[in-house]
DNA sequence: GCCGTTTTCGGCCCGACTGTTTTCAGTCG
């Protein structure tokens, strides 16, 4: 069972405490969730190593939740779940979908017309039965149709599709006249690779103002709030943003409690409470005095830590390394300085090698590696052993005329379903990088691609695992594999892991590159461009990076190019150790 | 149900907005 199952069934008994009435109960499982979520160790394995008390060891997992979690392993089921969905029968992950519905609600329109799921809902709403119940009317029957018309698309957002448009907010909320400040918070400044919505700070000193222009934008087709300092809107791609208006005393703060995460916040706060402060948006407080809130560094400093980067506000170790002064030194935003995943139109790429160069070295890289692909993914033309030789040439060819970027002979090799790979050594070898990844058989069992892509691995002349789970945001799964198993076999053998940067990829993942850069692995980050526009998308695979706790000195392509081939050669000559 | 650098009992993050209410519960961020 994975700490995200056991997770999950954790935060539905937090539901259904939740619904039930329960105090202080629900907010307990729903920190046990979050404690066994981020554990990076396998919970089961804890526990079938030290039994209840290994999981006691987890921060919020005490004996009452401990002994659910080995029920759940042991049995596969949990009675004490299955009692309370049987006391509250109803559809409560469908409903809570519905936005404005909580927990309170959903239990009272069960208690009294019987509402187990959002068909029944639906349909009570439209025969006009909602309006009938006590301290429920007209506007709440209302909201709830609302809300079931908008429940298909509520889903999250890709990071790279939002920030464009959010951004855009910003620059026009800029325009309006008292502002002075806009920032993008939420989960976009955390870099998450998927985002619910979009959260926007401003500094004004004409919040009526602000709102007014807020809710009265063009693409705003739904207002769910408005208020002086706080309104949330729906745009038309069904997308919601929250806009918080404060003063420039209070701005540091707001930021501070905008950017979240949620878990963050709570942790922050609970250690204002135990220095007798008080954190809220507006400021650190003692004695409703405010000692701080201007700056974001300045409400960390009232709290006794040093400004931690938004992307690791993930109440997931930050706190205690920020304690320690243990935070790691993230890699900046503006420190690759080579890419090295490119395809061009000699397979299933845009553009020219020329024109993929020329745009590169407008984007301040200084090496780059053409990388198509390779035969047996034949639906991209993809080169054999003849082609890549004359594409050698062509490339040769091109560094000769000193453009001012250094062209890298390259290839995206296919791994093939045996862990072989489709080209032969022989011309391997001649390549300054060899980049392998899978794009066949994603279905394989667990144990049979690990096994296939560690083979690969072994290969001497395999520098890079490209794109390692194979993901697509939103489109396509993850292939099964043992990433632990990958991360070690690159400890010994000196591959290299990708981070593709590519929004809908971001693979690998953050949490996958903290256990890299925990193994001591290194790792580069690429844009796998196949148009010139996607040559820029470098900086999410950044904010991957730094989501996954790496530094500079994790990341090859932030060297120089010799410096990184001569990290390449130096992982070759561990591939033939190790082979 | 969990937890402890003023606690092993008594707390549990804190505030904005809405709708249906004459004073606040529910939901959300
Ligand atoms: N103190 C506190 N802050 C919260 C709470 N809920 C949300 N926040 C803060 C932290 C969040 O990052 C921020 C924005 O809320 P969102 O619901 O939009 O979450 P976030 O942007 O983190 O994720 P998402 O939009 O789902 O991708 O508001 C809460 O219950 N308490
Ligand atoms: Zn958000």
């Amino acid at each position: 069972m994975t700490n995200a199952e056991i997770a999950k069934t954790l935060r539905e008994i937090a539901s259904l405490l939740d619904m039930q009435g329960v105090p202080f109960k629900p907010r307990a499982y729903e920190k046990a969730a979050h404690a066994v979520k981020i554990t990076d160790l396998s919970v089961e394995e804890i526990y079938r190593r030290d039994g209840l008390k290994g999981l006691t060891e987890i921060s919020g997992v005490g004996a009452g939740i401990a002994e659910k979690i080995a029920t759940l392993i042991q049995t596969g089921r949990l009675p004490y779940l299955e009692a309370l969905r049987e006391k509250s029968p109803v559809d409560l992950a469908r409903l809570s979908l519905i936005e404005g519905l909580g927990p309170k609600t959903i239990n009272t329109l069960h208690a009294q017309i019987g509402i187990r799921t959002v068909e029944d809902l639906e349909r009570a709403a439209l025969a006009g039965k909602i309006r009938e119940l006590p301290r429920f009317g007209e506007k709440s029957e209302q909201k709830i149709l609302k809300g079931i018309a908008f429940l298909k698309s509520g889903g999250r957002h890709l990071l790279g599709a939002v920030l464009p448009l959010a951004n855009d907010i910003q620059a026009r909320l800029e325009m309006v006249p008292g502002v002075k400040q806009v920032a993008v918070a939420g989960s976009i400044r955390r870099r998450m690779e998927t985002v619910g919505n979009a959260d926007l700070l401003v500094i004004s000193n004409d919040p009526d103002r602000v709102m007014d222009y807020f809710v009265g934008m063009p693409e705003a087709i739904y207002i769910h709030a408005k208020g002086p300092t706080q309104s949330r809107i729906k745009l038309s791609n069904r997308m919601n943003v929250d806009l918080r208006v404060v003063s420039e005393e209070s701005f540091g703060a707001a930021l501070c409690y905008f950017t979240g995460s949620k878990a963050h916040n709570i942790a922050l706060r609970e250690i204002a409470i135990a220095k007798q402060l008080k954190l809220n948006e507006y400021g650190v407080f003692r004695e409703d005095r405010p000692i701080a809130g201007r700056t974001e560094e300045e409400v960390y400093a009232a709290l006794g830590l040093p400004f931690i980067p938004p992307e690791l506000r993930e109440d997931a170790g930050e706190i205690g390394a920020a304690l320690v002064g243990a935070l790691p030194e993230l890699i900046d935003y503006h420190s690759l300085r080579g890419d090295l995943q490119i395809q061009t139109n000699w397979t299933d790429g845009a553009h020219s090698i020329e024109e993929m160069a020329a745009e590169a070295k407008r984007l301040g890289r200084e090496y780059i590696a053409i990388t198509d692909h390779t035969k047996s993914l034949t639906v991209t033309k993809g080169a054999d052993e003849e082609k890549l030789r004359r594409q050698m040439a062509a490339i040769d060819a091109l560094n000769k005329k000193r453009s001012g970027i250094t062209l890298l002979k390259g290839a995206e090799v296919n791994i093939l379903k045996d862990g072989r790979l489709d080209i032969s050594n022989e011309t391997l070898a001649q390549l300054d990088v060899v980049g392998i990844s899978v794009h066949s058989h994603f279905g394989l069992p667990r144990e049979e691609m690990t096994r296939r892509v560690i083979r690969a691995m072994k290969n001497p002349h395999a520098d890079i695992l490209f794109h390692p789970t194979g993901r697509r945001i939103q489109r396509r799964e993850p292939v099964d594999i043992d990433i632990d198993a990958v991360i070690q076999t690159a400890k010994e053998t000196g591959t290299v892991l990708e981070i593709d940067a590519y929004p809908d990829r971001l693979d690998l993942k953050d949490e996958h590159i903290r256990k890299a850069v925990e193994a001591g692995v290194k790792l580069v980050i690429d844009s796998d461009a196949h148009h010139i526009r996607h040559l820029s998308h470098l900086h999410f695979g950044i904010g991957m990076a730094r989501r996954g706790w790496a530094e500079r000195s994790d990341i090859l392509n932030t060297l120089g190019r010799n410096e990184f081939l001569e990290s390449l050669k130096d992982g070759r000559r561990n591939h033939r150790r190790a082979a």
